[in-house]
DNA sequence: GTTTGACCTCAACTTATGTTGAGGTTGTAG
DNA sequence: CTACAACCTCAACATAAGTTGAGGTCAAAC
């Protein structure tokens, strides 16, 4: 960064803690976008660093890249995000947290039935497939957690 | 499955609803084994049912194959596993759920003072980095949910 | 004006978890 | 005893999310 108003790629990978290659694969992807000096460097504008903040704590949340573009997308290129914005994509952020807190809480429960009813008599277990002792159909355990 | 005692890989994935390669797969990372027929076909015992149950479950907890394979290690080809076994991988099993519950917890804690904060000035926020308004030092988001 | 670190593109590689297909063999029902 | 579904191996492909390297260019500090 030279005191302007741009970054270069460099710039925007110590400010986001991105390596480099991350990044171009980003814009690759439509995360950011980039301006092309004369020698066809990227400069990147200010507001690209918070872009990029967003795709980190989206991506921890376990948003493909691709659902993050979708996201971003509405946020217009070159504007910082305003209140709607972030109140906006937290919603889903929310939403998408209490799901996975609900589906794991689940799993834990049937977990818990399981342990408690010494279910490796197989019969009753919320877990396992029952079809394995009761007969030779069914849908077999990929199906048994109920998501 | 022909009434006799042996499985063969079609039978195993039917009993499992895995398919046949994904089976064969599993096999090359150990996760069960199989005696081969003198026309060098798998046979697969019946405990290798509940081998692959377990292993479709932990994997929904989002163990690796590897790390299935470390548990699965613990149970000798062949026997049914132990209300003991179960116990064991049960714990473990538990204690990542409620790490993982913990770790969702904690993210939505951050992301609801960051709601409430207005934290658009990026000040106070835990989900951003400050050092995007503070200056140009500082770890940068990729650290900030503070796993 | 030269040097040198930062930048450029493009292709190939990585890891995890499998699937798909080609080409060939087995086993069992009729 | 033959037909044919089910089995075998091995290699290549698929996907996500990048990384690495080769070969070449830019820009800014001296």
């Amino acid at each position: 960064m030279r005191g302007n108003e741009l970054l270069t790629i460099g710039d925007l990978a110590r400010r986001t803690g991105l390596s480099v290659s991350a990044i171009r694969f980003y814009e690759g992807r439509g995360l950011v976008s980039a301006i092309r000096t004369s020698g066809n460097q990227r400069r990147f504008l200010r507001s690209d660093i918070r872009r990029l903040s967003f795709a980190l704590i989206a991506q921890k949340l376990g948003l493909t890249i691709e659902e993050i573009g979708a996201e971003l997308a509405g946020l217009p290129q070159g504007r910082t995000p305003t209140l709607a914005d972030w109140n906006r994509i937290s919603r889903h952020f929310r939403a998408e947290i209490d799901r996975r807190i609900a589906l794991l809480e689940r799993t834990r429960d049937k977990l818990d039935q399981c342990i408690g009813c010494g279910c490796l008599s197989l019969r009753k277990c919320g877990l396992y497939n029952p079809g394995d002792v009761a007969g030779g159909e069914g849908e077999g355990p990929r199906f048994v957690l109920h998501r």
